[in-house]
DNA sequence: GAGCATCGGGG
DNA sequence: GTGTACGATGCTC
């Protein structure tokens, strides 16, 4: 009678269908096909913790609220059992009918004099489903129940029961990557109401297309032309549909491509309706815009990219075309991008390069999302979140998401997400981070660099770190955490906290599967590895992020401060045994051999590790032949982070020199980048000063090209709303007057001249000047000096030195 | 040093 | 929609 379907789940939603909610995973079958399972057997709840004796049950049960034409009440009480930050408590599980009353039975009764507090309110109900049935996306789930027919693209199966099932996932998802390119006249200005989209790509497997509408000649069998932009919409509606992604990609699509598709698709009245249950497209704009489609996972690369791989990369852009270099090594086909339009309006056939230019944008999103998809499904499955929402996460949600998830296992009650006024509370609170060892300015050879592995996580785990074990009775006046200020913290040393018992479980997990990896290494179980290690290094940051459930910045003073003791341990223990420290930041130690020999600082590195507790442990990070070490103090405590170092396999690795950014000229960045790479690839700092010094000298002389002194700047208001009138604002002023149409989000390129006293007098539009009239002396002292003066100090030289014509002799001061 | 403005990704 | 969310840095006072 009854018949069962394995399936992976993708995406989670639900509908309230007579006054019921029902919930609709959708999915792929383990016989790979596109399948929507329904479950109607899923009740919305909440806690409550009661005071001790009085009748709340009776209270609970009497509440009726009419909201909006529906009777808000409770439908069910049961007592139960749990635990809530390091205590046994009695508590109700309040269950009620739709999850909308959730809310409205909490306002109710939020002020009770007789509870002690209203739990697990603002858990979201697809969250509360997955955790409770214990499903994991990704994850094999089995269903018994039947097919039915409901009106969906894909299969409709209606479950009586629902069960995880075995460990197998969805390694190899259908993934479909897709680019736009649009009408874009006046430079990088993005206009949607205005401007056309031209062409769109699709790259997937064995498949790769560009629909566009304008002809040409072409052999490209990829292209395909249609008669005009509303066509191109359809298709891109029937190409998603015929091809049956699991996950579409796109690199920034959640804030571009997809609003972009929106709002032309808007403007000709086209139903956007690709969901697999025929919903919209949704477009949600908030701080940050996101896009989803029901049952197609739409996955934004870039998002993606920047929050989880960004920092462990080199490249410190993260534009498409650095991150495709640095993580599958090729870039993007070089196109001036200012003549698509400019085709598009006059020369069709010049458009054929620009089709090739789209494919290729659609080819990286997809070579990035097959090369970081098992990341991506790792940590799915760790934290229990759908991929869409994780690639929009910050690492703390990431961590909550997991803790969450875990504490249904450890009968724990969540702690409610903050509100208001305790927000606001909390984001007053600072506390001491890590210890930042003041670089002694300098170009170093040979620098060798050691770090603790997972250095908070091992310390939350050893000294037993939690808001639940924080100051408790039982251990008062016994050993108390190293932090400073008359502070007296000390955690539970009799009891295991919650969040110690779920991170040494992070741990040793990875401990087991790096030995595995060893062994056997397949890319999946090397990123089930770098996932828990990521995971369990964020939740030091976790315990100190305001919006936090598990929010207790005891717990986050005293990481950090422990911390700053064991990395003191190995910085002191360094300098006594005779190597010369160079810097140090938080869990690392860079050091030179002073003279000693390479086997004592692994001697010593063995001594540091026989004396540390538990899991921690200090490692050997490498070796770099040289590194550029800068000065940049800010206020009393500590340094920034500002050196570049020179790997052995030849690449830069700079941190903090960051002003790569738009609204300064290229001519500004190219000097930067050139001048390091001179001094560390070539070890050369004396050519590196005369590579400035001529730069110098040709602006002087204004023989450096427009186009490399132009400045970008992007308006943010209206041109009425602001106070104070940068150069920018008084170029958009006149660009205003002379009919061109600039507002928020409008990029202002601008040069600065020699006419005038204030800068936004002296600013001018690159077209209204010639090569000669823009003002040398700013481009020198404002831009150029700036950009690699710290650097140079270093060497000894002052910005004096770079302005000077004559050359001089301080440089080879190596140390 | 605080508070405000801007960037970033995308054409 | 089961109170949902940018984070870092530079400029100006």
């Amino acid at each position: 009678m009854a018949d069962k379907v394995t399936f992976y789940p993708l995406d989670v939603t639900y509908k309230i269908e007579k006054n019921k909610a029902v919930v609709y995973l959708f999915g792929r079958t383990t016989d790979n096909k596109q399948i929507c399972v329904v479950d109607e057997n899923f009740e919305p709840y909440f806690y409550v913790i009661p005071k001790k004796g009085n009748g709340v049950e009776e209270k609970l049960k009497k509440i009726k609220v009419d909201k909006d034409n529906e009777i808000a009440e409770v439908a069910r009480i049961e007592k139960v059992q749990k635990r809530f930050l390091g205590r046994d408590v009695d508590a109700l599980k309040v269950i009620v009918k739709l999850p909308r009353d959730v809310p409205v039975i909490r306002e109710v009764i939020k002020d009770w004099e007789i509870l002690e507090s209203v739990n697990e309110y603002d858990i979201r109900y697809k969250k509360r489903y997955l955790i409770d049935k214990g499903i994991t996306p990704l994850m094999g789930v089995e269903a018994s129940g039947e097919f039915v027919k409901y009106r969906s693209r894909v299969p409709v199966f209606k479950a009586d029961r629902i069960e995880q099932k075995g460990e197998t996932s969805l390694d190899e998802p259908r993934v479909l990557a897709f680019d736009i390119e649009t009408y874009a006249l006046n430079g990088k200005n993005i206009e949607p109401e205005k401007n056309p989209i031209l062409m769109v790509s699709f790259y997937g497997e064995r498949f790769k297309k560009v629909v566009t509408w304008k002809r040409f000649k072409t052999e490209l069998e990829y292209v395909e032309f249609v008669k005009s932009e509303a066509e191109l919409i359809e298709r891109f509606k029937e190409i998603i549909n015929e091809y049956k992604p699991d996950i579409i990609t796109g690199y920034f699509s959640d804030g571009f491509d997809i609003p972009y598709i929106r709002t032309r698709a808007d403007k000709y009245k086209i139903k956007m309706d690709v969901g697999l249950d025929f919903s919209e497209l949704r477009v949600r704009k908030g701080r940050t815009t996101s896009s989803d489609i029901t049952g197609v996972n739409h996955l934004d690369m870039f998002k993606f990219i920047k929050k989880i791989v960004g920092p462990t990369l080199d490249t410190s852009q993260m534009n498409l075309n650095s991150v495709a270099a640095e993580l599958i090594g090729e870039k993007k086909i070089e196109v001036d991008l200012d003549d698509l339009s400019e085709a598009w309006d006059k020369n069709h056939q010049a458009l054929e390069k620009f089709c090739k230019y789209n494919l290729h944008d659609s080819f990286l999103t997809y070579k990035l999302a097959e090369k970081m998809m098992p990341n991506i499904i790792e940590m799915v499955k760790i934290v229990g979140m759908i991929i869409p929402e994780l690639a929009r996460m910050g690492y703390s949600q990431l961590v909550e998401s997991y803790i969450l998830k875990q504490a249904m296992r450890f009968n724990e009650i969540a702690p409610e997400l903050p509100h208001h006024s305790e927000l606001r509370k909390r984001q007053m609170h600072s506390y001491k981070g890590g210890f930042v060892y003041e670089p002694r300015p300098g170009l170093y050879k040979g620098v060798m660099v050691f770090d603790y592995r997972s250095l908070y996580p091992t310390i939350i785990g050893s000294h037993n770190i939690d808001p639940g074990t924080f100051g408790c009775e039982c251990c008062r006046g016994k050993k108390t955490a190293p932090v400073d200020e008359g502070r007296k913290y000390w955690f539970c040393t009799k009891k295991k906290g919650f969040l110690p018992s779920l991170i040494e479980d992070l741990i040793t997990r990875r401990m087991r599967i790096k030995e595995i990896v060893k062994k056997k290494g397949s890319a999946l179980m090397e990123a089930r590895s770098q996932s828990l290690k990521l995971l369990a290094n964020a939740f030091y940051g976790y315990l100190g992020f305001p919006m936090a459930r598990w929010y207790s910045i005891e717990s986050a003073r005293s990481t950090a401060a422990y911390g700053r003791f064991y990395i003191h341990k190995v910085i002191d223990g360094a300098e006594k045994e005779g190597f010369k420290v160079v810097y140090s930041d938080t869990d690392s130690v860079f050091l030179t051999l002073g003279g000693k020999d390479k086997k004592d600082v692994f001697k010593f590195q063995e001594k540091i590790n026989s004396e540390l507790p538990g899991l921690m442990e200090l490692e050997y990070e490498g070796f770099y032949p040289s590194g550029l070490f800068v000065s940049a103090k800010i206020g009393k405590f500590g340094a920034k982070k500002k050196y570049a170092l020179l790997s052995e396999d030849g690449n830069l690795k700079i941190r903090g020199f960051e002003m790569v950014r738009r609204n300064w000229s290229s001519i500004a960045k190219d000097v930067q980048e050139k001048v390091l790479g001179i001094i560390l690839k070539e070890n050369n700092p004396e050519k590196a000063l005369k590579f400035v010094k001529k730069i110098i000298s040709d602006l002087r002389e204004n023989k450096i090209g427009l186009k490399e002194v132009v400045i970008h700047t992007r308006l943010q208001k209206e041109l009425g709303a602001y106070d104070a009138v940068g150069p920018h604002v008084a170029i958009a002023e006149k660009m205003k007057k002379k009919g061109i149409d600039v507002g928020p989000g409008s990029t202002i390129q601008f040069i600065i001249t020699k006419e005038g006293k204030r800068i936004r007098d002296k600013a001018r539009l690159p077209s209204e000047i010639k090569q000669k009239d823009y003002d040398s002396e700013y481009y020198i002292n404002n831009q150029v000096v700036p950009a690699v003066e710290k650097i140079f100090e270093v060497l000894g030289h002052s910005k004096e030195d770079l302005l000077e014509s004559k050359q001089q002799n301080k440089l080879n001061k190596f140390f």
